[in-house]
DNA sequence: CATTCATTGAACATACATGTTCGTTCAACT
DNA sequence: AGTTGAACGAACATGTATGTTCAATGAATG
C-alpha cells in the first residue's frame, strides 16, 4: 500500500513489496499466486481503511444546497486526505487491470450520489445542473482547483456557486417551505 | 507520435518505433542518440502540426463574457482533436522526463490566457473567478465534462455559466446601455 | 521432543528493455 | 567507377521483471 501511494501500482513491483516489507521475494508469492492478487488485496485493504463519504454522512441535512455543500465537502475532504493514492490509481488505472474494476465501482458509487443530491433540489432533470454537479464531485476537479490553492471549504462553496447558477431564477434557494412553482424546466 | 497516441509516451519503445517505422532498430539509434531524444523530437514535431489556439484567435472580440466563450470554445476543440494526445501525456508526464519540459510551457500558456481573459472583466481580482476560468480551461475538465456526453459548444457554455455565476451582482454585463438591474447571478 | 510450516538463500528459465559492436549490403552522389 | 553513408542482420552486455524449483534453516505447534 505505501508503494502504491508512492509510486503508483504500476510501478510497484514484488521486488519492491518484498524489500520494504523486509522479506524475501519468495515469501510474498506464498501469501499471493500472483501479481494481480497482490493488487486485488491491496486495493480492498486500502479500501476497507479508507472508505469514501457515505449518503448517511449528510442524510440529517436538508435537501438542495446545504445537503449539496456538505456532501462536496467530505468528498474535498476524503481526496485531500487520500490525494496520492487516487492520483496514483486515476494515473495507473488504463495500465493495471485490476485497478479497473474497482475504479469503476467509485465511480458508479459517485455517480449515484450526484444523481441522488440533483434529485434533492426541485427542479426537473436538468442535463447542465447533472454534468456540473457531477463535475464537481469528480477527483481530477478537486485536483485542479487545489493547484490553484483552495481549501475544502473554499472549493465546496465555490462548486455550489456554479450549482446553483444553474438553478431556474426565480426559485426558493433557502429552506424549502413556500414552494412557489418551480416552473420552467 | 502514433504510438504516443496510442500507447502513450511511458510504453512507447524503441524496438515498436523500429516496428512501426518498417525499420530496423538500430535505424533508429542513428537518427537519435537515445531514448530521450526521440521523445522530444516527437514533442517538438507533434506541437508545430498541433499548434493549441492562440489569443490572436479571438483578439477580435469583445473582451469579457464574448472573448471568454470564444477561447473556452477554440481549447475544447482543440482537446477534442487532440484528446488521445493529450490524455496520455498528461497520464505519463511524471514517468517521462521529456515530457515535463513541454508540459509546464503549455500550462504557463494556459495560465497567461486565463489571466489575460479574466483582466477582461472589470472586476478587480476575485480568487474564485481566476480560479474558476483556470479550472475550466483545464484539459482535465474537458475530459470530465465529455465524459458526460455534452459537446464543445455546451460546454463552453456551461463554463461561462460558471464564469458569469462570479461576477460581481450590480455589474453591466452588456455593452451599457440599458441597465435594468440582471439581479442576482 | 518431534513435527510442521513459514521463511530463507540461491538458483533457474523466460521475457523484454536499453544501448553497443561488428561486418555486410545497397543505393546515391561525386 | 569509386567513394560515401544509410540501412541491415546478427550478435553482445546489462539490467530488470515475472514466476518456479530446490534444499536448508528455524521457530512455533502439537
Amino acid at each position: 500500500m505505501q508503494l502504491h501511494e508512492e509510486i503508483g501500482p504500476r510501478a510497484t513491483t514484488i521486488s519492491a513489496i518484498a524489500e520494504r516489507a523486509g522479506v524475501q521475494r519468495l515469501t510474498v508469492y506464498r501469501h499471493f499466486p500472483d501479481e494481480t492478487a497482490v493488487f486485488q488485496a491491496c486495493t480492498r485493504h486500502w479500501l476497507e481503511q479508507h472508505p469514501p463519504p457515505h449518503p448517511t454522512d449528510w442524510a440529517g441535512l436538508e435537501p438542495g444546497p446545504a445537503r449539496t455543500r456538505a456532501a462536496l465537502s467530505a468528498f474535498y475532504r476524503y481526496y485531500r486526505l487520500t490525494e496520492r493514492m487516487w492520483a496514483a490509481s486515476h494515473r495507473d488505472e488504463s495500465a493495471v487491470p485490476a485497478l479497473q474494476g474497482p475504479m469503476a465501482e467509485f465511480r458508479a458509487h459517485l455517480r449515484r450520489i450526484g444523481d441522488n443530491l440533483i434529485a434533492g433540489f426541485g427542479a426537473s432533470t436538468d442535463t447542465r445542473l447533472a454534468a456540473t454537479l457531477h463535475h464537481a464531485l469528480a477527483f481530477t476537479t478537486w485536483a485542479s482547483l487545489n493547484t490553484q490553492g483552495l481549501d475544502d471549504g473554499a472549493m465546496a462553496d465555490l462548486a455550489l456557486v456554479w450549482v446553483t447558477a444553474l438553478l431556474p431564477p426565480s426559485d426558493t434557494p433557502r429552506p424549502a417551505e413556500a414552494d412557489t412553482a418551480t416552473h420552467r424546466e
